[in-house]
DNA sequence: CAATTAGACGGGCAATTATTCGTTCAGCTC
DNA sequence: GAGCTGAACGAATAATTGCCCGTCTAATTG
């Protein structure tokens, strides 16, 4: 027995002198193998078995390294196709900006794609923040479509849509949507989706190659209260029915269901369409909205986030 | 100027996301490159710039790595070909062991070799051990020469000779010196080096591939006094005369130099022979030898050793 | 405004590393 | 002792990485 485990000791050794002589001192494994005694093949053997046997720890200097790992933890334990975390400001912890830039960084790339892409887009002061931060392009390939009415009940445009100033932006086709955020009734809802631009409008939405939504919590703070598109006394039932949060003014519950009745049956825009390969992507900050975007990724109305790191650090806590 | 902070600033974030990808995450540049939306090249150009900038730190979880360290230090420090540290046990702080195994696999890397070699030897209880570590082996292709005589004045075997017992052990050709370690007079050593068998034995030490020494102090637990080699008077005066230490019996001061006269007249042995790709290499443990190590580094008496964790902080911290 | 220059980029290629596969060998069973 | 088993080994090969170099871009300078 004992001879077993010198044995085993010894390799370990040896796994850690390769592995020192490697990492450490920059090696290649030939050197290592000469300095040895063993073959190339060996000295590769031990270098992973250093790795495999966790005698390597790798550490990274950089703030940037916690919000990968929190990236990478949100990933795991939600199962998203793609999640991006920023460093959060100390001084400025409300500050959408580490955020905007992130997203905007992830946008840019996705537009300079040469395949034709539609790209779905919601709404919300963070998603807004993002397409200002994106840089002049010409993208004619690409098409943006808006998953809701950037209209007040009263006509008057929405201050937080995106489409528009994103087209503007990256020169691309774009399809704003000629509605009301709520319709006044379920019948006009029906009525005004019966129309042939809006309907294409909302098939073009489900066809997206990608989506990126804003998501809002539900309570006295609620985006949506702020704004005036839902009346206090509405919150109050919204809340009374369990509503946590909402995504293009669709709202759910904690655990990621659509509230049935009240403020949904007048939402004039589109349903989120969830395809595994489609990403579905949510720009959103701060600990007030760490439930809603606990309760959308629950429900998988989203499989994509894109959030700074004091707000993943809490949805991974719980 | 803020842009050129700023556009650095976010070099060295991508260059931080990419070295987390490339050495926590485990992925390869190319799938670094498609998630950062770089190309390859620029992958790696951002994984190793977070390396040359520090950002990534590896550290070894292994006692060691901490040995490696040592031997980098001293083989730096003193400019030596080769340097091999092993851990100390802390429950046996003075244990040969460790170091003898050390050494005996670096012996036995090198009698693996089908190349012929000369191998000269020394004498020593920490050269003695790891002789003892020797497997049996066949190397007829090999000769090993010692470089001191085996005999007490009186015509007694010397108890730490080790070239019968490793030759006996590899079944080598080997040459061991049929003369006493000191010579009574000056005249008396003039008269046995010019044997011819000698004289042959002393030119094949000079010619040695490697030679393996062991490293004795000098003082009142001094090797040579222990065993009766010299007597308490003649230590006295070698002490005096600024000696620290000695290497087959040649006595040498802090600067390495051998000592004029006394006992250094009288000493049999071959003299130590420096060619820097002729490696000489020094096994010797032990605080009270330190002084005596250091010295015959700073002397290039020697340009190897082989010794433990302890011994070699104490080297590294003067 | 044109010329210059420093730096980044990506293609291509050489070096290095990882993996696969058939062989050998020590230890064990029967 | 024959045969089996599983680990370890090295050759071959596939994948990945590092580096050189020509080209391009953008900033600087005259």
């Amino acid at each position: 027995m004992s001879n077993a485990g010198d044995h085993e000791t010894s390799r370990l050794d040896d796994a850690a002198r390769a592995g020192w002589l490697y990492y450490v001192a920059g090696n290649t494994q030939d050197e290592i193998a000469r300095k040895l005694g063993v073959s190339r093949q060996s000295a590769q053997r031990l270098v992973s078995l250093a790795v495999s046997e966790k005698l390597v720890k790798v550490r990274l200097d950089h703030p940037i390294a916690r919000c990968m790992e929190l990236a990478h933890g949100l990933t795991e334990k939600f199962g998203l196709v793609s999640c991006e975390v920023a460093p959060s400001d100390p001084d400025a912890p409300a500050a959408l900006t580490g955020v905007a830039q992130l997203a905007a960084g992830e946008i840019e790339r996705l537009l300079k794609s040469d395949h034709p892409k539609i790209i779905a887009l919601g709404t919300g002061r963070a998603l807004r923040a993002s397409v200002e931060q994106l840089p002049k392009m010409d993208c004619p390939q690409h098409r943006i479509v808006s998953l809701l009415g950037n209209m007040m009940s009263d006509g008057a445009a929405t201050p937080y849509n995106v489409v528009i100033r994103m087209a503007d932006r990256v020169n691309a086709r774009h399809y704003p949507m000629p509605l009301p955020v709520f319709a006044r009734s379920i019948e006009e809802k029906q009525l005004l989706q019966q129309q042939e631009a809006v309907h294409n409008i909302l098939e073009l939405a489900r066809q997206a190659d990608v989506t990126y939504v804003g998501i809002g919590n539900i309570g006295d703070n609620a985006p949506l209260l702020i704004d005036g598109f839902v009346s206090r006394e509405e919150m109050r039932a919204l809340l009374k029915a369990g509503g946590v949060g909402e995504i293009t003014s669709w709202v759910f519950d904690r655990g990621g269901r659509l509230i049935d009745g009240l403020t949904n049956d007048r939402v004039a825009s589109a349903v989120l369409h969830i395809a595994p390969a489609k990403p579905v992507i949510a720009i959103a900050v701060g600990i007030p909205k760490a439930e809603a975007i606990l309760a959308a990724m629950r429900g998988r109305l989203i499989n994509g986030l894109v959030t700074d790191e004091a707000t993943a650090e809490h949805l991974l806590n719980h």
